[in-house]
DNA sequence: CATGAATGAGTGTTCATTCAT
DNA sequence: CATGAATGAACACTCATTCAT
């Protein structure tokens, strides 16, 4: 394993641990098994590292919640494919989806920064644009219509992960449902 | 204005203004025209100064997201009412609401927090047990109904604020209505 | 003693043993029995450290090599008294000005800076200036007139210091002559 | 060219451009188009580079200084050579020169550097020493003669540099014959 | 009670030097 | 010989916290 990815999974799992804001390059370094000078071979500051780990794992996230999606046979289906993808995802990479504002928050090119998240989710997007020419879904605009439709699929996955509730595969279905039925024509 | 308020005030501002990881001490201490030592009179240290003042601020917010909630004469107006007042709250204290994941993030007495926090929005959760037991809303966990009601408005705000959408309205009228899809039985 | 001058003096202790350049804040604080952020409620950094601390060598400078010039009866003897004033302070305080180049090479406001120094040196400027209106010296820019005249007493004071010359009184008798040889008219 | 010449031209050339003190070996390495390790092939260490540099350009200095001198047919002309020499020396390498201190403050076996620098000037030295014998030059020690006859002209080149003063053909014509005032017989 | 000077551990970052390739 | 990735000690500077006044 190459030291750029070393360096990579400490801060995550370093994040996952203490929090975003709490990460000193020295606790990267220590963890990462390398020297705390070896960190800025590789990023060019703090900020950089931060901002690209940012970017790997958008991908990463956006890879697993669009998987599979489009084998699905039915609009409805890949709906909630791309739902339950979101919470299993969340359920295993908590950690860092915790963190999801903070990276927010991070300074960062946001013209570039939103054309890229828009061409990494680009199947999720055509899902949705395909339900509203299909007359499915409701003619919402397209930020409205994902935020109905998945933005739940967050919540409920980090009240699940905090112990706030627990959802059975029951519930999990009732609350897919329920998200169908805000974003669906009926 | 005695001390306390005005220490929670000026931390108030200053996270408004340079965010909640970059305010000091030393800053707190001058916005609040106030010696350093002083606020470890009032707060045990940084962290329960923040502890204090997030707690401080979810009482404003259920405040603000129950009121006249009891005054409207239906089930659905009052679900429409808390919608908009936390639309509205979002909108005007977007600020302190952008850092919730870090307020969360927040070591903190959970056990004690979450009862508090369930007292300050008994109005909200009765809207929707009553919703529950008049049949007019699905019969899920109060906490998954919450999240599917009116989690998206915080959402939806949240890009208003960034800027990322703009709705008029219309369109709000529309989120509203696609959010008690999601949540009513039919 | 105040924080201040403690700095200042172990600063300019350091100075002399390590080099300018070789001082660091660290060394600085311990020499001074000061706590590193201790300096800072001083200096605002370094450079200010170190250009604040240049600044109040220069004035010092010039109180000694102006020191009883006044009192002397003639222009002659005023020159003379310069000159064995420059001799004493560089051996007393050799180390300092074996700095003085790096002195000068510190970033500063030279503007105002020069205005200072022509100010801390009025009294010898007065003596040059004198000296030409009474035809007795060389009608040569001033700084030409006062480089002629006193840096070898600065030069030889180093070259003493460090061992390279050995003047007895009689050889600096000598050289005092010869300065004014350099600039007086005959 | 070999690799020792190309350091030691850039080092030169970023003394220079960023200031002796701010010269990193990877800096000197980049420039000199070699890697970093390379360097100590040739140089024990840093110390050990800036010491072969200074002694490298000492060399050069001296032969700058009393280029022609040999050829000038009086002693008072051999003199006016050396000072014009020294003069526009200075204001072509101004950036090496203005760092003498520095390199002077660099540790150095001195014993062997003082004989060295004896060997490299000795047309210098033997200028004076036959102007003591000829009875033309004050009979004084030789550091002490030139100092008077010759830093004069490297101190006022280094204000030039500075902009302290700005000298034409006639003020430095002045200036040297003042200097000959000093060190001259009469 | 209130102050604010003082502390010192901790931060992000640099850089002379080494050594496996 | 030459390389350049890796090192880790050192740097300037910050800031939560304490305590004598």
């Amino acid at each position: 394993m190459d030291k750029r990815t070393q360096i990579f999974a400490a801060t995550e799992q370093l994040i996952a641990t203490v929090g975003l804001d709490k990460v000193s390059m020295q606790q990267v370094a220590t963890q990462a098994h390398v020297a705390a000078g070896t960190i800025y071979r590789y990023f060019k500051d703090k900020d950089d590292l931060l901002r690209q780990l940012s970017s790997h794992l958008m991908m990463q996230c956006a890879t697993h919640i669009q998987q599979g999606v489009k084998d699905e046979p039915t609009l409805k289906r890949q709906f909630e494919r791309l739902w339950r993808n979101t919470w299993t995802m969340m359920l295993q990479r908590d950690h860092l989806l915790l963190s999801r504002d903070q990276f927010d928050a991070l300074p960062r090119d946001d013209q570039l920064h939103a054309q890229r998240e828009r061409d990494a989710f680009s199947d999720l997007y055509q899902v949705f644009q395909e339900g509203k020419q299909q007359g499915v879904l409701k003619p919402l605009d397209d930020e409205v219509l994902i935020t109905l439709g998945l933005e739940p699929a967050f919540c409920l996955a980090r009240k699940q992960v905090r112990g706030v509730i627990t959802l059975d595969s029951h519930a999990i279905a009732d609350a897919i449902h329920a998200c169908w039925d805000a974003i669906s024509l009926h």
